[in-house]
DNA sequence: CGTTCGAGTATACACTTGTCAACTCAGGGC
DNA sequence: GCCCTGAGTTGACAAGTGTATACTCGAACG
């Protein structure tokens, strides 16, 4: 039984242990993380408090997890939209169409990002960071196909995927908060201001008034 | 003494409360604000768990009131911000100096906003979201300045004003993550980003690709 | 001056929290 | 087949929480 069911014995931990991930994404639409308790989560799990312990060390190292977890998601997310290889007028529709599409498959992820990027705990705060940037990074290797935009300077493209990024994950934050029927508004108004940006790149020359006044 | 000394009988309990509020904006550098207790505020504030009561019913309130106390912080911001009157090479650089400025003098109230904005607490998001809503008409109507805006739709205002809300907020965010030797890069990299979005503005005719595909 | 009123206190309550120490008992190596 | 390892349980602890009831005692009104 050692191989043929090789399942049960350390997979099955695994189990349990997406069991206390899953159940604080669930309770997470409910409270910020730094007010969720490892009690609560324990209970949610269907667990002894205690056993928690055989997991994580900490709420904080399941909030580590968290991060990476729902940064996996972002990335798949970022693949799929990578089937578009040139930019054209409608890129940026397609693009609204993908995120829309992940944060319905994928919401308790996105929901995570949206609120606590900014929020209560430190280390959280610096690992969703340190993702972010990543991710800015890798949207601005992208970015190239937009007309222009190869001359740019790193720093340049970066800033650009910056405003982007933010710009998304703004949409998410709003998309979360109200129900489908604000959905269409909500995109529209954040395919209008990624139009608005765009319409600034061609005019864009990186000497604009460098530095100190 | 009824009138000469009116201070003392309500003023005094302004006072206290003037307190409660301190009390939780200090905190909240260190917790999110749904993890923050009665008993903590109160004892910071140097009052027994029990008088919070006579100030306000409920944590919740007194996060309602942090609200109010936070936006109008903003809108005293944009009362700066608005002495001057037309639209030039320097306001871009000019805005961000006044919300430097605010930041260092009001700092937990940015935070909260920063913080809360997109948070833990369903009708706190609720009062932000209707407050930010309100500061972004209010600086859309300033936005005519630009060259060309002045024949936009209300609407497009508004979607211009939200994006460059957006921006500085999360400006502001990252300033207070990061330490002062970081301020300059920070700025000028939001600098760069909203030169960037009023390059597009020239070019922008509201007829973009309307609604659904 | 005496009385009322209400901001702040004292004490107590039932709960929840994180974590420790000691256990059970099945899966899997020998 | 026995025995050990370790995932999960049990029970207990001190510490913290929100709130109810009953109080003090000074300021302000008559």
């Amino acid at each position: 039984m050692t191989n043929r069911d090789s399942s049960t014995r350390l997979q099955n931990k695994q189990l349990t242990r997406q069991g206390l991930i899953r159940a604080a994404l669930k309770l997470l639409s409910q409270h910020s993380f730094d007010s969720l308790s490892l009690r609560e989560v324990t209970r949610q799990a269907g667990i002894t408090p205690t056993a928690f312990y055989r997991h994580f060390d900490d709420m904080e190292e399941l909030g580590l997890v968290l991060v990476e977890e729902s940064f996996q998601s972002l990335g798949e997310m970022l693949k799929d939209a990578r089937s578009q290889t040139s930019f054209d007028g409608a890129t940026i529709e397609r693009s609204l169409a993908v995120v829309v599409t992940h944060l319905h498959s994928h919401t308790s992820h996105f929901r995570f990002i949206a609120r606590e990027r900014y929020g209560g705990v430190r280390r959280l705060r610096r690992a969703f960071n340190r993702e972010l940037q990543l991710f800015a990074d890798e949207l601005a290797i992208d970015l190239v196909a937009m007309p222009g935009v190869d001359q740019w300077t790193t720093e340049d493209r970066r800033m650009l995927a910056g405003v982007i990024t933010e710009t998304m994950i703004r949409m998410v934050a709003e998309l979360l908060e109200y129900g489908a029927e604000e959905e269409l508004a909500i995109v529209e108004r954040t395919r209008r201001q990624l139009e608005l940006i765009s319409l600034g790149v061609p005019a864009w020359d990186g000497t604009v008034r460098a530095g100190s006044t």
